[in-house]
DNA sequence: CAAAGTGATGGAAGGGCTTCCAAAGAATAA
DNA sequence: TTATTCTTTGGAAGCCCTTCCATCACTTTG
């Protein structure tokens, strides 16, 4: 059987409260008894059974982390920061991912009372308020990453900003006209990507032309952040004829991608006919040279976590709200000119 | 206070292990003492504690995934098929993550020592002779992926069959001459891919021509896995001149994308003037049209989490020793021709 | 009708730790 | 010296379950 902390008590001479201490890193040990008994833990190779401790203390160091499943690189990058950060604050990360809704439902309710977990985190997915409530009222701790919730503490990028460094861009290169490509408007980042756009806009005199907006919400899959919505939507900004845009902000990369195939396959050139910003830097957009907006992704992670053990372990300062919002950063390749 | 199952038996006039039997679905328990239970859990909202049944019961329902730090496709499907299978079988994933080599380690040594999970699998990384043989001693279940080890059960691709398949692919396309480009020859599926390759060239009675094989062996980065590599190793097959193959099996597909650029650059064509299959099918392949080997990497996951789990719940049929490979397929794409 | 068997139930013990309280010992003050 | 305070230590109780054993209420059998 497996070696406990009466073993070591016994075989340091001491009573099992002393090992405990020593092994806990009290202070009120003298420095003889502890020695002598981290000789007997080394001795047997001992070491503590954690659920047993999880138990008595009321703390399983471990977090959760709820995330859709994982499908490209945003997650992958937003999944290393959290593992990491969580690694090195002595936590363990339990994945739950979710396929369908009602499987979320099943993860907010288990995390709740199973107390596995100390806190969680609720990647990417919408919570319903009955369910905030909950945790609010329970003070158990969840942090909300790429998402929001008037009552919880969240942390998100920076969506409009993003969006205004992408048309600033495009201004401070000159181009008489700039054209945008969004998601369906239902979705949240597309409205604030395009809120973004207008106030970029706006910042330069610049008049907003409904004739240059195509939202797809004629695209369904995946909120018509797609390859095949953006390929549509630019035929149609094509479709102006001799008005066509000189550029155009897309709202995420994967559209901009079906654009720019729009683009070359009526002969036209880029940056030199249209120029191109995209939004999201997935691993595809360094390949074919698409100049766009990066999400600091794994700080996101890495923020989050910090947060949720800040609350596990009730830091001071947590009353107030957290809603932090990181700022994206513009990465230039060739799509753009300049 | 949390409510407790003694709360429950309090509550439905019964005893605790009254409450227990009803909650494990122990079968001697009458109709209505069940239904009076039932009735109880549901009015105080009752759900076991998690850690306190794995304390008694010895059992943890979860399973840790030692995986390096996750870059890439692969490893996210991978942990797809893992995360969803181990959810289908009611257990948890603890995701340890590995940065380094002396990390791995210390996740070997918890592992064993914390009980905190049932079981491991530990992806795409060696395992020592001493840690192997402490695993193997001390019964406690792992599972390799995408690794092997003389005393432990694991599960891989054949690498040599694919590579079989990605050979015979351009031999059936009637290609007269066929070029490789491999990883560095230290790494193990480079190797077996070079097997493979020269197999299939066997039993088609051609023979193994030196000056159409390029190994990365001048890279260090990824065992050579990575595009600047390809990129390289094609320009040399291309400076054959006349001699140059007509056909390349590329052992990985980011080494592949290299390689397509080198041959785009000296304004050949794809698949007119060079053929070129590559491996992996990553995201990219799709993209840019690469005819290449898939690996069954969700099922992979699927499998080696079944069996870890057999071992945890000693399913019988046990003791014989699991080598499983799995068939790759090849996804025909443009880059051929044909 | 008694004896033996059957099935459902209660609850103590046990899983391995932390923590609190009391006690012993050491150090200080009077 | 004795009284007082402070440190260090031992170990019982508690964390919340599962499981085993004893018990009790019925059946069945002879």
């Amino acid at each position: 059987m497996a070696v406990t902390i009466y073993d070591v008590a016994k075989k340091a001479g001491v009573g099992i409260g002393t090992v405990s201490r020593v092994i806990n890193k009290s202070p009120q040990i003298t420095d003889a008894t502890k020695s002598r008994v981290l000789v007997a833990i080394k001795a047997l190779n001992y070491q503590p059974h954690t659920v047993a401790q999880s138990l008595a203390r009321r703390r399983t160091n471990t977090i959760g982390c709820i995330i859709p499943f994982f499908t490209g690189f945003f997650y992958l990058e937003l999944l290393r920061g959290i593992q990491r950060t969580a690694t090195s604050l002595q936590n363990d990360l339990i994945l739950y991912s979710v396929d369908n809704k009602s499987n979320k439902e099943i993860f907010l309710s288990r995390v709740l009372k199973e107390r596995r977990v100390d806190g969680v985190l609720l990647v990417s997915l919408e919570i319903d308020d009955d369910y905030a409530e909950q945790f609010s009222v329970q003070h158990f701790p969840i942090v909300l990453v790429d998402g929001d919730h008037a009552v919880l503490d969240s942390i998100k990028v920076d969506n409009i900003e993003g969006a205004r460094q992408a048309t600033n861009h495009l201004i401070g290169l000159g181009y008489p006209t700039i054209a945008m490509i969004d998601g369906q408007l239902k979705s949240v980042p597309a409205r604030l990507r395009l809120a973004g756009y207008k106030q970029a806009l706006a910042e330069h005199g610049r008049a907003f032309d409904e004739s240059y907006f195509v939202a797809c919400d004629f695209a369904e899959e995946a909120d018509g952040f797609n390859k095949e919505a953006g390929y549509v939507a630019m035929q149609r900004l094509l479709d102006l004829g001799d008005r066509r845009p000189r550029s155009v902000f897309v709202s995420s990369d994967i559209q901009a991608i079906g654009a720019m195939r729009a683009i070359r396959e009526r002969s036209l050139r880029i940056p030199e006919d249209v120029a191109v910003v995209g939004f999201d830097d997935i691993e595809l957009a360094e390949h074919v040279g698409l100049t766009t907006v990066k999400q600091p992704t794994t700080r996101m992670g890495q923020v989050a976590v910090d947060r949720l053990i800040a609350k596990v372990t009730c830091k001071p300062g947590l009353d107030k709200e957290f809603k932090q919002k990181l700022t994206t950063e513009l990465v230039i390749r060739e799509s753009c000119g300049g």
